[in-house]
DNA sequence: TTGTGTGAATCCCTTCACAGCG
DNA sequence: CGCTGTGAAGGGATTCACACAA
């Protein structure tokens, strides 16, 4: 495995790999880094440089073998096996990233919900019980929790991380809009939705009176 | 306003704006880059170079006046003015998203909800009513949408986005794992739940046995 | 001939360092 | 004296262009 791989390479990988799960449920079987590109928004150039860093895998004159590039990216990525995540926050965000089947079907197993309210603790989802806030803890730790995902409003974030972390868990989906500091060996990633509208504001509003 | 912002500096901006909010919040009048930087997990040249882009808003030796700063940047993202938002799709995520007040407070107003399901269709969220997604041009037109929230299922999500744009909305917020083919003049921005998780199940494959 | 793999060149973003204002 | 604003330097990441394998 390379040194250095950047942010950027690893959500790239990612999103080749939702395009060649689509080209092989469309039976297709072979792929250029051209046509990679197209539905990627990226370029050719681009797409060959990333998966460079990770191996050759194509053949020259003939490009990439889908299924076979969609396996090498599966174990690149980290998904030849499954992921234990916990789903802290059952909120309306946090059961309908629970109901997603996105994530089951890509190895992330929501084996534990944690609420802190009382009308919901008790109850099943699926064959999912929720726990209380009260038993954050012991709830991760006894399903061996290794990513956390955060639906929980941005005044308990920080503390809910911190304990998420004394958990024993080392990678966390923050979808609260603040910045939790966490030791630096565990990874955060932040889904903000108010960045991302935000961001379309600024652009909407500063395009010019260009076409 | 300057030619090239890079949509790194439009995110970290909208990051300051939030740290800004808190220390309102909090009755703190004055912030200095550094204080900025440490809050959003940047650094104090980062931040200057940053606002520099669009004017001088600090005052040496001192730093910046919160309120001040706070405005400033909402003018320069665009948040002077309310914004007419569309939510399309009315599952467990779109009435997440619905519900969540952070958009509305933001200027970011939701004037009309589209739905395929007819169990949904003409019932009424808060005071908005849900539409068939047969009428989704005439309601977004109606509503002078200008963007639109996509919250569908990847197999629907081109076909609704095309829709969404020939009723005239110029920037697109996508929930939908697939990228999407839309003219140059609409701005998109996705949001992939499995990409940042993907993301995190790299790190964490990748993480050498160090610390 | 086609399309990959990759050094070299380019471009852009971040960091440095300091002049200058309050 | 403290902290901003900013040209200059440095470091990555993207793009180019082509040798080479199928």
């Amino acid at each position: 495995m390379p040194r250095k791989i950047s942010e950027s390479t690893v959500r790239r990988i990612s999103l080749y790999l939702r395009t060649l799960e689509a080209l092989e449920a469309e039976g297709q079987e072979t792929v250029s880094s051209e046509e990679l590109a197209q539905r990627g928004a990226t370029t050719a150039a681009q797409v060959r440089k990333d998966l460079s860093l990770f191996g050759s895998f194509g053949k020259r004159g003939l490009g990439y073998e889908v299924s076979d590039l969609a396996g090498r990216l599966r174990e690149i990525l980290g998904l030849a096996r499954p992921w234990r995540v916990a789903l802290v926050g059952a909120g309306r965000l946090g059961s309908a990233l629970y109901e997603y089947e996105g994530f089951a079907r890509r190895g992330f197993e929501i084996v534990t919900v944690v609420d802190a309210d009382p009308a919901k603790v008790g109850t099943r989802w699926g064959g999912v019980l929720v726990r209380p806030e009260g038993e954050l803890v012991e709830a991760l730790r006894e399903h061996a929790v290794e990513i956390a995902i955060l639906a929980v409003p941005g005044e308990v974030a920080q503390e809910i991380a911190e304990r998420v972390v004394e958990a024993g868990v080392r990678g966390i989906l923050n979808f609260a809009p603040v910045h939790l500091r966490v030791p630096d060996e565990v990874a955060v990633k932040d889904v903000s939705l108010v960045v991302e509208l935000e961001a379309l504001s600024f652009t909407l509003s500063h395009e010019g009176p260009e076409a």
